[in-house]
DNA sequence: TCAATATAATTAGTATACTAATTATATTGT
DNA sequence: ACAATATAATTAGTATACTAATTATATTGA
């Protein structure tokens, strides 16, 4: 079988699973991915500055017209608030409400749960090594990024 | 980084790059491996039988509203034709175009640059691990179908 | 036989991922 | 200072991936 072809349904696997057991709760992967890391900025003290959704794209390398209507769907349900930016009029900081902060363990968890589903029949030192070829593989179509 | 973050920036990264090289002939990943199945049909005698779109989707493990669109957008270019069958008015059968046969080996070509410059870095055994685990994650991540 | 059930494709509706274009605001260079 | 340029978010539009419901046709079982 086809590397593309594996690569492709072992992630929609694991999307598969974790989206199921966020179903109950009301969220989906992106979304949770997008919660995780607005909590990283905000309990690591020397970044100091809050999160825009620019930042958010760059640091999930996704782009920004996905990220607006997550964000959307975040704000909607009471997930995240939308803090004024004084600095900056075009855009606005991010921040988790406590309700999420509080159910944040949880979801991370339900990721574990997924994750080691996943990698069950594997040896650790095995799943360090796919961790390793899959850094390969991200930086070496990442160099270039245009082909000839 | 989570072994979920890794997998899908990897598939992610693969699709662009192969859809970046399939859009200058107007297609996309995901019609290439529908192509490329109906190919794997045609091309193995003892199969003997046409392919329909059930049939598709349960080979790519993706669900049929999915392949409805996909195939509608291939119809619409030249891409494939529909057949009638006889035994079965609820459905149909699908067949490559003469165009499309020859333009195959051109696409197994994009494919086949893509997955190269993906793994150059990797040796031979260690792209053969990978698809060791992979396959091993797709197998846990079936089993059972539902959790707990 | 014929009602119950199953299956094939489709439709409707949602979320994600992307590109291109637009709007508003900032930054730069002269 | 201010025109040219860059940047932040958004809008519009397309394709994919999914669920639930619908329609048409087949298959099953009493």
């Amino acid at each position: 079988m086809n590397l593309g072809y594996l690569l492709s349904k072992a992630t929609r696997l694991c999307k598969q699973d974790l989206n199921l057991r966020l179903s109950e709760l009301d969220l989906t992967v992106a979304q949770y991915i997008i919660l995780r890391d607005i909590f990283m900025y905000e309990s690591q003290p020397e970044l100091e500055k809050h999160v825009n959704p620019a930042c958010i794209a760059a640091r999930l390398n996704c782009d920004r017209p996905t990220v607006t209507g997550i964000i959307q769907r975040l704000l909607d349900h009471g997930w995240i608030l939308k803090k004024d930016n004084l600095h900056d009029k075009r855009s606005f900081y991010l921040e988790l409400t406590n309700k999420t902060r509080e159910i944040l363990p949880k979801l991370d968890e339900l990721d574990e749960m997924t994750l080691s589903k996943a990698v069950s029949s594997l040896e650790e030192h095995e799943v360090d090594q796919l961790k390793k070829f899959l850094r390969q593989i991200i930086k070496n179509l990442h160099k270039g990024e245009e082909h000839e």
